[in-house]
DNA sequence: CGGACCGGGCTCTGCCATCCTA
DNA sequence: TAGGATGGCAGAGCCCGGTCCG
């Protein structure tokens, strides 16, 4: 929605009443903006950038210090902004004030994010019930909005953000979904229509090539195990699958069942990160006595082995092995891999101190929540003939 | 009743490049 | 033609507990 030249000028008008209002006897400090910008260029000096054609609005500044605005933040980000002669940081900070945003991060949101004061009353009011179309409660937007400013101002298009809740409500995403997925990803709200439809689009090509015959039920499926999809490049989600496709030999159907259940996760990976890793996991695996049908097998049942970084892993497997785990038992239960290095290291310790059996009672205790790991330690410590 | 199986919960922005438009 | 809108990228796992089954 345009903003309203009118109501801008009226807003500026009433700028600097109204902060003197809001903050008091808060005192103004310009000393560096007020520096005269010519006194250190010399005329006939080739090489020295031209002077800004517009300089920043001095009141403007002069608010956003008032304001607690990190200026300079600002001016690296979106110094554009500083420049504009009509812009509605005031009712901004009212708007929201009245949610109930507190002045430490309305200035933060401004610093991180500078466009947001170009937003209209008018335009920040609709967008914010639209937003509640999905959310129960402002604190909920407010939670966002500090964590990714950028989510919520980014786009001054309230027509499209309305076409999206309704797109992505009719792909059969219910009211959960929509929450979980404007909380996790919320620049997929910002996304374009088109942008949120190719990726839809793409993902039914994907099924449809693998011979699945629900491509609604796919879309959602991963739609739901992955909310990060929808902000990634379609090139993106097409090359891995490509890439594993091609490295695994999987079959259609391998790949249809893998992407729809646990693999939907590992999709929006950077195409070199997820080469890499499975190149450095078929490295590791085959140095540890390993066949290629291993790898496979593997990626197939726990395909979030290849989320964790080569570091990350190859210390994960040696201290599982170290701790007289075989390989396979990790390949038998690939879940353990879930756990932290820490934790497992920790475990095992534990584990050898009841003189606990691997070979006997198998590894499952490694993938259990704390509370049962430490009740069944308990229990073996009473007991340690068990 | 203990343990295995399985699914789900958390979680992700801030920057840059490029195109668009007034 | 500056500034706005939008697309795309890098970064890199861990944990819990309901339920079913022997």
């Amino acid at each position: 929605m345009a903003v309203v030249p009118g109501l801008r000028a009226v807003i500026s008008l009433h700028r600097s009443v109204t902060l003197q209002h809001s903050f008091g006897l808060i005192k103004v400090q310009l000393r560096a903006t007020c520096l005269p910008r010519r006194l250190c260029s010399a005329p006939t000096g080739s090489d020295e950038p031209k002077p800004q054609v517009n300089p920043d609005n001095q009141s403007l500044l002069e608010n956003l210090n008032l304001m607690g605005v990190d200026v300079k933040m600002a001016r690296q980000r979106q110094p554009g902004v500083l420049r504009k002669a009509f812009t509605n940081e005031t009712g901004l900070f009212q708007f929201l004030q009245g949610k109930g945003v507190n002045r430490k991060i309305i200035a933060s949101i401004i610093s991180r994010y500078p466009r947001a004061i170009t937003r209209s009353i008018a335009h920040l009011e609709q967008r914010w019930e639209l937003w509640r179309n999905i959310f129960k409660m402002d604190s909920e937007i407010v939670t966002i909005l500090e964590r990714s400013p950028e989510s919520f101002f980014r786009s001054s298009d309230n027509g499209n953000l309305e076409k999206n809740i309704v797109f992505l409500s009719s792909l059969g995403l219910d009211a959960k979904d929509l929450h979980r997925l404007l909380t996790t990803a919320p620049r997929t709200f910002s996304n374009s229509l088109e942008l949120n439809r190719q990726m839809v689009e793409c993902l039914e090509d994907i099924c449809a090539e693998l011979g699945g015959k629900n491509p609604e039920q796919f879309v959602k499926a991963v739609i739901s195990r992955n909310l990060y999809i929808l902000i990634r490049s379609t090139k993106r989600v097409r090359t891995n699958i490509d890439n594993l496709r091609a490295s695994l030999k999987f079959s259609d159907s391998e790949l249809l069942a893998l992407l729809k259940g646990p693999g939907a996760e590992i999709l929006d990976l950077s195409n070199e990160y997820l080469k890499n890793n499975f190149n450095s996991l078929q490295q590791k695996m085959m140095s540890l006595g390993c066949q290629k049908a291993d790898i496979k097998k593997l990626i197939s049942s726990y395909p979030m082995v290849l989320y964790i970084g080569p570091s990350t892993l190859s210390s994960k497997l040696d201290c599982l092995l170290r701790g007289g785990i075989t390989m396979k038992q990790i390949l038998e239960k690939p879940k353990v891999l879930d756990y932290s290095t820490q934790n497992i290291m920790g475990r095992l310790e534990e584990l050898k101190r009841v003189g606990y059996d691997f070979q006997k009672n198998g590894i499952n205790i490694l993938d259990s929540s704390k509370k049962r790991f430490l009740a069944k330690i308990e229990k073996l410590r009473a007991s340690p003939d068990e």
